[in-house]
Order: structure tokens, then sequence, then C-alpha cells
DNA sequence: AGTATGACTCGGCCGC
DNA sequence: TGCGGCCGAGTCATAC
């Protein structure tokens, strides 16, 4: 599923194949996934004519920025961008198509539809949903510990939780919060409140270290994760606990556990991560 | 106010 | 083969 590092990756290998491309029209098959303006044809006339300027990343949320507008989208769990002649068939579960003005297309694929696009005027994406209410970015520089460790000490919920809410720190899902607590030798339940400076030291870093390997590996692909360009990421053979239940844990031999914490599975070892 | 829980959006997939 | 339950990112509603 994306997050920061498959988007991340996306974004990369997509802005090769649509910037400079001017939108003609674009066809929605499922109008549920567009939420801003909530008028489907009014997003499709916003659309028409615009060209995309150029790409950006916000957490695990895309930006296309056009002429006019911003057009924000969030892949949740299996949106997938790809380019195509329009003579190619479209697959089944292609729900939105931008199609240019030089006979390519930009088709939006979304086996779960879970996906969303919001568009806006230009200047005006980071004020509105879904992305006014965003904390830093790990690689931005505001996500310094002093930042995080105040923003940690402030809440009573499990570090899991925590590290899992967009507004404390944006681009962590499942997978990284795993890996990171795992790498930090922080149980994922502990309280926020109680973490010592030097764990909350850990978790940053960690968090940091292990999107930066995830971007340089492409992402990682559990399911059905692939670039803009079809290729897998490579990430997943780096797990340590993510989808690791059973097996012996690298530092101590233990098995990975899997429990679940605040309705999410989660991966730990036991022995490694003192709770 | 902060937090936890559950519903909701979906379809693939698993177990029975 | 068919059907119910599960999974999950994010938002929202509700309850404490």
């Amino acid at each position: 599923m994306p997050e920061l590092p498959e988007v991340e990756t996306i974004k990369n290998t997509l802005k090769q194949f649509i910037i400079n491309k001017t939108i003609k029209e674009v066809e929605v098959h499922w109008p549920n996934i567009i939420k801003e303006p909530d008028d489907v044809e009014h997003f499709k006339t916003l659309l028409k004519g615009q060209t995309i300027q150029f790409l950006s990343r916000r957490g695990k949320f895309l930006l296309f920025h056009l002429d006019d507008y911003v057009l924000i989208s969030h892949l949740r769990m299996e949106g997938k961008y790809s380019v195509h002649k329009m003579s190619e068939p479209v697959k089944k579960h292609t729900h939105v198509i931008f199609r240019f003005t030089n006979g390519e297309e930009l088709r939006y694929n979304d086996v779960r539809k879970f996906g969303t696009m919001h568009v806006y005027n230009k200047g005006e994406e980071l004020l509105n949903k879904p992305l006014n209410k965003l904390g830093p970015d790990p690689f931005d520089e505001a996500f310094t510990f002093d930042y995080f460790y105040r923003k940690l000490k402030k809440t009573d919920r499990v570090i899991k939780s925590a590290l899992l809410d967009q507004t404390i720190v944006t681009g962590l899902g499942n997978i990284y919060v795993d890996e990171t607590l795992y790498k930090a030798s922080v149980h994922p339940l502990k309280r926020s409140s109680k973490l010592t400076k030097k764990e909350v030291t850990a978790i940053q870093e960690q968090t940091i270290a292990t999107l930066s390997e995830a971007v340089k590996q492409g992402g990682t692909t559990i399911r059905s994760y692939v670039n803009s360009q079809g290729d897998m990421g490579m990430f997943q053979q780096e797990l340590f606990v993510y989808g690791q239940e059973n097996k012996a844990c690298k530092k101590c031999g233990n098995p990975i556990v899997k429990l679940k914490i605040g309705g999410r599975g989660t991966h730990i070892c036991n022995t490694c991560q003192k709770s």
C-alpha cells in the first residue's frame, strides 16, 4: 500500500511521462473518488485545458501542479497511475482518465476504490482538506527532535497510534511504523508521554532512516504495488518485522509475533522491543 | 478536550 | 460454488 516511499517513487517515475502535457478531457467512471469539487462535471471542466507543470508530494499525497489548479491525489490502499496510448485497452479497475492533447492518457486504477482526489485553486491547496492538518514530512526541516518530543509528551496514546496520526508526522503507514519501532527498540504499546528522550531520538532517527532507505529501494511491494513504470519496489526484502510473523527475529532469533493495536495488525519482537 | 471505538468507503481473498 | 468475515487509510460520528 502506498505510504511515503511508494508515493515518492510514483512521483519520480511518473513525472517524465506527464510534465508539460495538456489535458484535453477527463473521464470519471467512479465519481465517489472525486471529493472536491463535489460535482464531478465541475471537476472535469476545471481540468480541461490545463497543463501539468510539476509534481510534488506531501506525506502520502501526490500533488499535480497545473496552470491554475492543484490536483491532490491519495492512493490509499491500491491506487496506481500509469500512462498509455489512447488505443490501449482500459483495465477493469481504471476509474479516472486524463486524456492529453498528444493522444496519450494518464489513467488512475484502484481496485479498492478507496483513493481520493481534490482540486483547489493554486495556492489554496494547503488551506483545505485533506492537507490542512498534516504535520511535517519526516524529511522536512520542521521534523526536529524538539517538535517531535513536545508533540509526543502531550499525548497519552500508545506510540504506534501516535505515529500513524498524520497530524504529528505525515507519511508513515502501518508497514513503516512497525519497522521504525522495531529498529528503535521501542514497544508499540508504550505510551507516547512516557517515552524517554533517548527513545524519542531513536524513533525520530529510525523514521528518517527507514523511509530514506525505502525510497532508495523504490518502495515496498507487499501485494500489488508497482510504480508508474510497472516496476515493483524492493524494500520488502529488508523488512524486519512487517509480515514476518513466526519467522526468527534477525537480532535475537526469537519468533516475530503479530498482535492488534488500535485495530491495526502489528508486528514485533517481544524480546527486542520491551514494553 | 482528548481519546478510543466503530461505521463507512470497497473488492480480493480466505476458510468453511 | 457460494457465502460470510476479514483487511485497511482516512474521516466522521459517537461514547466516555
